[in-house]
DNA sequence: TAATAAAACGTTATGTTATAACACTTCCCT
DNA sequence: AGGGAAGTGTTATAACATAACGTTTTATTA
């Protein structure tokens, strides 16, 4: 598999305009949302949206959080391990994290029931440490 | 707080039909498949069945599927932990368990960081025993 | 048991998120 | 240059979810 760098050389447009505006974003974004932005580079619907986040989720640059039909960047970590993440109620920031004991807990139970895992989906909602304190 | 079985004798029509439409499904239920399935007994609009979903999620009795959009029972076990719900990419059938590693390994992470979590969702997509070994 | 507050219900309309199908273009490799 | 794979654009439609409003039922308690 090609390396994060050859991949990011190679994005196409599209795939450059969605990562921009996702950058720009302190927060994960939804689809339309990420059209509405794109309008005046010249994307129109809502399929030329989707299927540029599907090629940034297959090069590995950009997460889908399925609890909130909403994309983000991926932390610029390499990891094959499975992601967790934290999501703000209140500020609605989103943080990327690993943890080695919670991927291999999650292999235990698989392996113990005959589960072969594929994909996993971690999300946490709570209050992030900002808001908790302020 | 009621525990189930108070909680179960209090359910309302609506909360039946819906209750008794998941348990004889194999696989968790989408909430239009849902209302298919319940115009017979006079359910007619979307809101009829989220609203009931919602209540049901509420006594506990059912959980939501984020990465599937669909709704199951819950396990009959009183559970305050988080839980895991392995998924089948062939079959569709979904697997409920517990983990108390995992339930304190989410909140290391969360503490961590100061994070303080509310709610947390974890499904696990894969192929399960049965249909990896036929 | 009558008054009343809270929960559940029904209905219409609408909003939001996601994909199907098809034709055309660009890129890359030999 | 030819051919396949990936990417693109466009129209139409499917699938999922909620707003707003008024009525009915249930539970509480005076």
């Amino acid at each position: 598999m090609k390396n994060k760098l050859t991949k990011k050389q190679a994005l196409t447009r599209n795939q450059s305009l969605v990562l921009k505006a996702l950058r720009k974003a302190k927060q994960p974004v939804g689809a339309y949302e990420l059209l509405d932005q794109l309008r005046e580079h010249g994307l129109k619907a809502p399929l030329q949206i989707y299927r540029t986040l599907d090629q940034l989720i297959d090069l590995k640059i950009v997460h889908r959080l399925e609890s909130l039909n909403a994309w983000t960047l991926c932390c610029d970590a390499e990891h094959d391990s499975t992601p967790v993440f934290a999501i703000c109620n209140d500020c609605g920031s989103v943080n990327e994290y690993f943890d080695e004991n919670l991927t291999s807990n999650i292999a235990k139970i698989s392996k113990k029931s005959g589960f072969v895992a594929d994909r996993s989906i971690i999300e946490i909602h709570g209050r992030c440490d900002q808001c908790e304190t302020s």
